[in-house]
RNA sequence: GGCGGCAUAGCUUAGUUGGCUAGAGCGUCCGGUUCAUACCCGGAAGGUCGUAGGUUCAAGUCCCACUGCCGCUACCA
């Protein structure tokens, strides 16, 4: 017989430094859906992995004194550290630079090449002088130059292309064939509207990166990401290699879960590649939200990067685990915060969850030795908690089947809560007071084992640690038919005879004021006065001639104005000692038009003039720019405008 | 600038095709209970559903405008 199959994925990850928390809500989401679907009968292929190419590891290996090999597999040797940390269950790890990858990127490649998909063109193709701009062929108007109507060039660095402008009305009609195709909806539209406007052909190879995988027939060019990266998810299962033999059990995948940055190489490149090569498409790629800090986004430069070991081992990994499937609106961004986190640890894992199980384990050894004994007495109280739990597993499906897992566990814990007031409505301590109520008392205690059995089997997808203990207390570990998913058809499956065993609380209560305190004074030795250096992208070394040719001068802002129909431009007319000139400046998100009015400001007087939006612009404002914020350079009021500096 | 999305209690948010006193969790306050991880259970306070119009017997839910956030995209030499 055979089993259905499903295929998920995770992105392949860039080993440039260590894994944050992001990545592990990726991967971790992944993990519960695998899970789930084994624990449904499916038989799941669950993949991730490592995209390990690319000039920046080759940076950061050089930067460190390493081969980009050593670099990587340093790192990657983490990663795989912390998914096991993490209880991962993925099938398999692809590593981009593992052979069988190669070979099959090459493979790929080079068939894409022979049947014309893949050409050999002119990095960023046609050049027009005064606008310094690069034109593909069908940007053009009439072979001129869109913006000036001047001539074009053709541009000098050669790079194989991707004819993906092939595929444009294919791919939307495969957004209408398959509505659900792109999760979430809104995302969707933005996908069409960046196909709308018109697909460029997509730069497959590059020629100044050497560390990537060689074009076989053309060997000074080196695979571009794309082709590449995308491709481990046919790879992996054996696609045009010998390593593995699942590709036509697995493919089409089931789910490619993403992240929204990537969404759309994922739902618009990759699609066309297998559209390329004839192949299935997938049949749903989803793009996640991402894990926002209390300030902001995580960044390296800001240092406020989460750290998932250190979470892992301070809180225990299943907490973590549930914070991010229950705290993480799926589809949108999430906040993390040590407040929401231990929050979220007590009042759900801890207050309903351990403290329920620790109470009712509790009564059964204190009244009845740990033992319960056979005979009962039902009542109609018991009817209401028998139903909502037996309905439980159904509506957490359906919620797994969208990929709504906040709102799965929320099902599994009002069937939680519901047990616990169960406790108070049946009040057992009164029942255990006359031996005439026992077979009563018996009932009710038999009745909340069954709940936490349900509880046990339903979470061990995304609690993989605590579901066996809770079994453990139950004394029902390795009853194994009791603890499937079909074993929740019906309540009361659990047998009599059963023995319990409290142990330790399955999630201590954290004091939250305190571990707040505990938290800021770790964070704060943990924080060096300087900031840990990154590693910079360096140009190559000039003499002061080479410098010397770079005129920059002070000027004053005489006017200001923001450029109609720009968002980020604004226009100065800059008097630079001699005359006025007018440069515009991409600055208009961090400074006002006011802001700038006679301000002195380091210009690069010589540059030559573009036209940016039709307006020729002649020169450029110097400003520091961190990647996030840009800070212009200003010049004190006793400068003399036009005076040179170097 | 173009396209799209969102604005609901202190915080996070549910609200399918318009229909009873707008739900929930956290937090706060009050009460109950003692089996339990100072936990659990009950109750209360707290919302002009962003602003201003409109359609309708009836609008958080539809339409229009405005404001404020956010996303994609173009511009950033």
């Amino acid at each position: 017989m055979d089993k259905k199959t499903f295929y998920i994925t995770t992105p392949i990850y860039y080993p440039s430094d260590k894994l944050h928390i992001g990545h592990s809500y990726t991967t971790v989401a992944c993990d519960a859906i695998a899970r789930y679907k084994r624990m449904q009968g499916y038989d799941v292929m669950f993949l991730t992995g490592s995209d390990e190419h690319g000039q920046k590891i080759q940076d950061k290996a050089e930067a460190k004194g390493v081969t980009p090999q050593q670099y990587v597999d340093e790192i990657v040797a983490g990663i795989k550290d912390l998914w096991k940390l993490m209880n991962i269950s993925n099938d398999r790890y692809i590593r981009t630079t593992d052979e069988y990858h190669v070979k099959s990127v090459q493979k790929i490649f080079k068939r894409l090449y022979d049947q014309g998909d893949i050409y050999k063109g002119c990095y960023k193709g046609h050049y027009c002088k005064p606008c310094e701009s690069f034109w593909t062929d069908s940007q053009l108007t009439d072979g001129k130059c869109p913006d000036c109507g001047g001539p074009v060039y053709e541009a000098e660095e050669e790079a194989y292309f991707f004819k993906i402008s092939n595929y444009a009305d294919r791919l939307l009609q495969l957004y209408k064939d398959v509505p659900d195709f792109i999760q979430p909806e809104t995302r969707k539209n933005e996908m069409i509207a960046f196909i709308n406007q018109g697909l460029q052909d997509t730069c497959v190879s590059r020629t100044s990166v050497k560390w990537g995988i060689p074009v076989n027939f053309d060997p000074k060019h080196t695979v571009y990401v794309w082709v590449d990266a995308l491709s481990n998810y046919i790879s992996a299962l054996g696609y045009e290699n010998d390593a593995y033999n699942d590709y036509d059990k697995y493919w089409p995948a089931d789910l490619h879960m993403v992240g929204k940055e990537i969404l759309r190489f994922h739902t618009i490149i990759w699609p066309a590649m297998l559209m390329a090569l004839d192949l299935p498409m997938p049949k749903k790629v989803f793009g996640h939200g991402w894990v926002l800090l209390d300030g902001g986004k995580m960044s390296k430069s800001k240092g406020n990067v989460v750290d998932p070991v250190i979470l892992c081992n301070r809180y225990s990994v299943d907490a973590i685990r549930y914070f991010l499937l229950r705290d993480i609106p799926f589809g949108n961004d999430g906040i993390f915060s040590n407040e929401a986190l231990i929050n979220r640890i007590n009042t759900d894992l801890a207050n309903d969850l351990g403290n329920l199980l620790s109470r009712s384990v509790a009564m059964i050894e204190k009244y009845f030795g740990g033992t319960l004994p056979a005979v009962r007495c039902a009542d109609a109280l018991d009817k209401e908690l028998i139903d909502l739990c037996e309905s439980m597993p159904q509506k957490v499906t359906d919620c797994m089947d969208k990929l709504l897992m906040p709102q799965a566990l929320t099902e599994v814990f009002k069937t939680i809560q519901r047990a616990n007031k169960y406790i108070d409505e049946t009040a057992p301590w009164v029942l255990a007071k006359d031996e005439a109520n026992h077979p009563r008392l018996a009932t009710v205690l038999y009745n909340l084992c069954e709940v936490l059995r349900y509880a046990a089997v339903i979470l061990a997808p995304f609690l993989p640690d605590t579901a066996p203990k809770i079994a453990e207390q139950l004394g029902i570990l390795g009853m194994d038919d009791i603890l499937t998913y079909e074993s929740l058809s019906a309540f009361g499956k659990l047998p009599d005879g059963f023995t319990v065993k409290k142990g330790e609380a399955l999630f201590p209560r954290i004091d939250l004021a305190k571990e707040l305190e505990e938290l800021a004074a770790a964070a704060a030795a943990n924080t060096p006065a300087e900031e840990k250096p990154q590693p910079i992208e360096h140009e190559p070394e000039i003499v002061i001639d080479d410098f010397m040719k770079c005129e920059l001068r002070v000027g004053l802002v005489k006017a200001a104005e923001k450029v109609e129909k720009a968002d980020k431009l604004l226009k100065l007319t800059v008097f630079d000692g001699e005359r006025d000139r007018t440069i515009v400046s991409g600055i208009a998100k961090w400074y006002k038009p006011e802001d700038m009015l006679n301000k002195k400001v380091a210009i690069v007087a010589n540059l030559k003039p573009v036209k940016l939006r039709g307006i020729l612009s002649e020169g450029m404002i110097m400003a520091a720019d961190s990647g996030e914020d840009v800070v212009v350079n200003f010049m004190p009021d006793s400068v003399k405008p036009g005076s040179r500096i170097r």
